[in-house]
DNA sequence: GAAGTGCGTAACATTAATTGTTACGCTAAG
DNA sequence: CTTAGCGTAACAATTAATGTTACGCACTTC
């Protein structure tokens, strides 16, 4: 499949957003996205509905934040963007009354569920303005960050 | 996108074949999982390559397991299967070098990487004896089985 | 109040991954 | 040497995410 990559995209304009503090145009925002105004409308759309950003037509008008990045989780712009799982099991449907092919899906899926619940936790801890304040340390001049300098594992 | 049931399907599979005990063709195996003999070869092929299953050529040949259930755990299966990360953060590479895209990249890669370590302990920890076990206990007969009755959280 | 700017949304095209299908080669048993 | 069965390449079908075009509606400004 083509990977769902609007999670990393919205935090992504989120942040930039805050830091440029005054409001963006669908245009605008699709530059940073490297995309279309309609896909940028079509996901912020999302994060309107849960009160995350608000909108203004006419001339002037575009996106705005609503809440400060420090007041914002990653897990609150998840939740905005889809309230089902995030993970899912994939389980087989192949023949659904046998005992042995549910007790498969239903061990799969026990296993996924555990995963989800860590990864919200992760996410409901995971601020965007630390990740703004992270971005702050990758400039040019600095060392080079990988993805995995800084669990608490 | 069309979700993965290859390990599903495997675990299905392997429980049956240690139930059934001899050898069976792809063609059997291709009807319990209501797919294709083709299908069966190729992801078959792969548990192969990981010594978890041997097949035969020729007349009176097929595949029989390697291993008893009890030394057979999901993470086995999903290792023969793919070597690689279970669960991938969808990340954006809209401005590649842009330090806050980078930063929300990363931020999601580290969720993601706490939450496949989780599953990867679940899958572990699952013997394909005790799912085996546990579809015996769903049979006709017995009260209807919920995929949510036996975590250990 | 007319024009321009910008959001809202439907409809369709594109891209990618999984799965299904057909065809053919090779091996081992009988 | 015929049959049963695996091994694999090639192609079609299905599905999900994303990109794109087109058009309607609201608000601002002149």
């Amino acid at each position: 499949m083509k990977q769902d990559s609007r999670l990393a995209r919205m935090i992504h304009v989120l942040i930039h957003m805050a830091l440029l503090g005054g409001r963006e145009t669908s245009e605008t925002i699709a530059k940073m996205l490297n995309t279309n105004p309609v896909v940028v409308r079509r996901t912020m759309g999302a994060l309107k509905r849960k009160g995350v950003v608000g909108s203004e037509g006419g001339r002037g008008g575009g996106w705005a934040l609503l809440r400060p990045l420090d007041q914002l989780t990653v897990l609150d712009v998840q939740r905005a963007l889809d309230d089902g799982q995030v993970l899912t099991a994939g389980v087989s449907e192949d023949h659904p009354t046998c005992p042995v092919e549910r007790a498969a899906n239903a061990a799969l899926v026990g296993a996924f569920e555990q995963a989800e619940r860590t990864l919200l936790r992760e996410f409901a801890d995971l601020r965007l303005s630390t990740i703004a304040e992270g971005a702050m340390k990758d400039l040019p001049g600095s060392p080079i960050q990988t993805a995995h300098g800084d669990h608490h594992a």
